[in-house]
RNA sequence: GGAGUGGUAGUUCAGUUUGGUUAGAAUACCUGCCUGUCACGCAGGGGGUCGCGGGUUCGAGUCCCGUCCACUCCGCCA
């Protein structure tokens, strides 16, 4: 009785060998390296572990189908062979037999296909659709990976955000008998990297990080006032409850982390006794700084005795990467991350953002988000100034997806495209099949897509996407399994009218 | 492209800091014993190119250089 079956007894009168099995290269549910799980895959896959994350995916997927169908949405499939997009993440291209030396592109979403469903009149659309982006792995990104791509016509941000937000309540309900209060906090994209110095902020953290430039741009310590008054640029104050309990060496190991993200050092002051300015705070920049503005400081930043704010003065973005990282890196060290399930729409993005090496503007989202503005003119004009209908669903940390009410005018997209760089040229061939679809009549639309795999690996509280994809890839972007990618034969290589260098061809 | 961690029996690891006898443990595997076991037990046995290549040295798992693989992160991911 003590092992699962043990209620039977099975006695046998004959035995018959069906298929003669070879010792496995490991135990089942053993802890093995993760080289070797992937090398033995099919042994892996009959681990307790595998088999219930790979349920779970199955029966998420049955959720969002059942409650996508009931609602009249339509599951309409999007070509996997189709043309590249120079936007964006790199494309994995396939040669074209029939058409030498042209090449599809495999979708790094199904974006524009979506849309033209939209122009053709399907109003309420859903995929689970595999994409495809040749960049480097994460512990969370995959080259080929699933999404929850969803799409319809005539609606607006709330309706979108509602039917998702009851979409996970039913998943998370089903699936873990946890119930989510809804509805689902929203925060603004300059609030979230203003507070989390990130935009998909992990809100299980009981810290944050808090704009102090108002309190310091008077100051007569230039390396605060001076970035505290200038555009573009902050100070800002990154409080460390007493709880976390940082050494001499802590402040050491996270002024290393802040100068490899790009900071000049990092300033600290430790309250030991908030009450005595002049002997209760050891911090190398107090002397800096005029009592007033220090208390106003450990005022704002909500100080107790016993915590250790850091400070970071600069341009908004290096200020943000550095507090913002710091924070989830001493959550993480000193285990103060909340066991709990802390979800947040992220709204408002910027619709463009200037890229420093290139000198050109890159949407935030899409350049089929829509754009808010007052003046069709503004777009060209002031670019920087727009926000676009955008939003983002972040759950503990992790972006789940995210999406946007798009652009259903010819003007606006046109706009958009040239903002980009793009010329008249250009836009005729990459888009003009997606703009001319839009001359005849595009309704107002919207739609999202989510992650699958980083749905499953939450909700299995994985540690990586792998453990939630029945064959993933390595960080070399190989399988271990099948040794996937291989080199082509002579023949093939012909075939497609590729010139490749003779040592890469399989002999 | 960059930073870091790891690679030693089939598997999981110790040994590397400080170079020195025949490289160990657990588990798995094989053989024998055991008539109620279920993490069985007992006795015995086989199993190693210390990722790979080069160097230093009388001597390298251990030190140095290069390289490959796996993982984490930065860049990158409209």
């Amino acid at each position: 009785m003590k092992i699962a079956s043990g209620k039977v007894e099975v006695v046998s009168s004959k035995i018959e060998l069906l298929s003669k099995a070879d010792t496995p290269p490991f135990q089942f549910d053993d802890e093995v390296n993760e080289d070797n799980r992937l090398k033995y895959r099919i042994h892996d896959l009959k681990s307790n572990k595998m088999q219930n994350n790979l349920i779970v995916r199955s029966n998420v997927v049955k959720i969002i189908r059942n409650y996508l169908s009931q609602l009249d949405f339509l599951e309409i499939e999007t070509p996997i062979l189709t043309k590249a997009t120079p936007e964006g993440a790199r494309d994995y291209l396939v040669p074209s037999r029939i058409n030498i030396g042209q090449f599809y592109a495999l979708p790094q979403s199904p974006q524009l296909f979506k849309q033209m469903l939209m122009m053709s009149g399907y109003e309420k659309y859903y995929q689970i659709a595999k994409c495809f982006r040749d960049e480097d792995l994460r512990a969370d990104r995959q080259p080929e990976f699933t999404q929850l791509d969803i799409e319809m016509s005539f609606i607006d941000q709330d309706h979108i955000i509602s039917i998702i937000e009851k979409l996970f309540s039913e998943i998370f309900q089903d699936i873990l008998k946890v119930k989510i209060d809804l509805p689902i906090h929203r925060i603004t994209y300059n609030e979230s990297m203003d507070r989390f110095g990130s935009d998909r902020p992990d809100l299980r953290i009981p810290f944050e990080i808090k704009n102090i430039s108002d309190i310091v741009k008077n100051s007569e310590f230039k390396v605060f006032s001076k970035p505290a008054s200038q555009d573009g640029q902050k100070v800002s104050a990154l409080c460390i409850p007493s709880e976390a309990q940082l050494s001499r060496k802590d402040i050491d190991i996270y002024t290393d982390i802040a100068i490899s993200r790009g900071s000049q050092g990092l300033a600290y002051i430790k309250c030991n006794d908030i009450d005595d300015i002049e002997n209760g705070l050891q911090s190398p920049i107090i002397k800096f700084l005029d009592s007033l503005t220090i208390k106003n400081i450990l005022k704002d930043v909500n100080a107790t005795n016993g915590d250790i704010i850091f400070f970071s003065a600069g341009p908004n973005n290096l200020v943000n990467n550095i507090l913002g990282s710091l924070r989830c890196k001493i959550a993480e060290d000193k285990n103060l991350i909340q066991d709990k399930w802390k979800f947040v729409w992220i709204t408002d993005f910027p619709m463009f953002e200037h890229d420093i090496e290139t000198k050109k503007w890159k949407c935030l989202h899409h350049p089929f988000t829509m754009p808010v503005f007052n003046n069709i003119k503004d777009i060209e004009n002031n670019p920087e100034s727009l926000l676009s209908e955008s939003y983002d669903l972040v759950l503990n940390g992790i972006e789940l997806g995210g999406g946007s009410i798009r652009i259903n005018n010819t003007e606006i997209q046109s706009s958009i495209f040239k903002v980009l760089g793009l010329k008249d040229k250009e836009i005729k061939e990459q888009f003009g099949f997606f703009v001319d679809s839009m001359k005849y009549g595009c309704p107002p639309h919207g739609g999202i897509a989510f992650g699958l795999d980083r749905i499953i690996m939450l909700l299995t509280k994985s540690k990586s996407i792998r453990e939630v994809i029945a064959f993933p890839k390595t960080q070399t972007a190989s399988c271990s399994l099948t040794g996937a990618p291989a080199k082509i034969s002579k023949d093939q290589v012909n075939e497609l009218g590729l010139k490749i260098n003779d040592k890469n061809i399989d002999k």
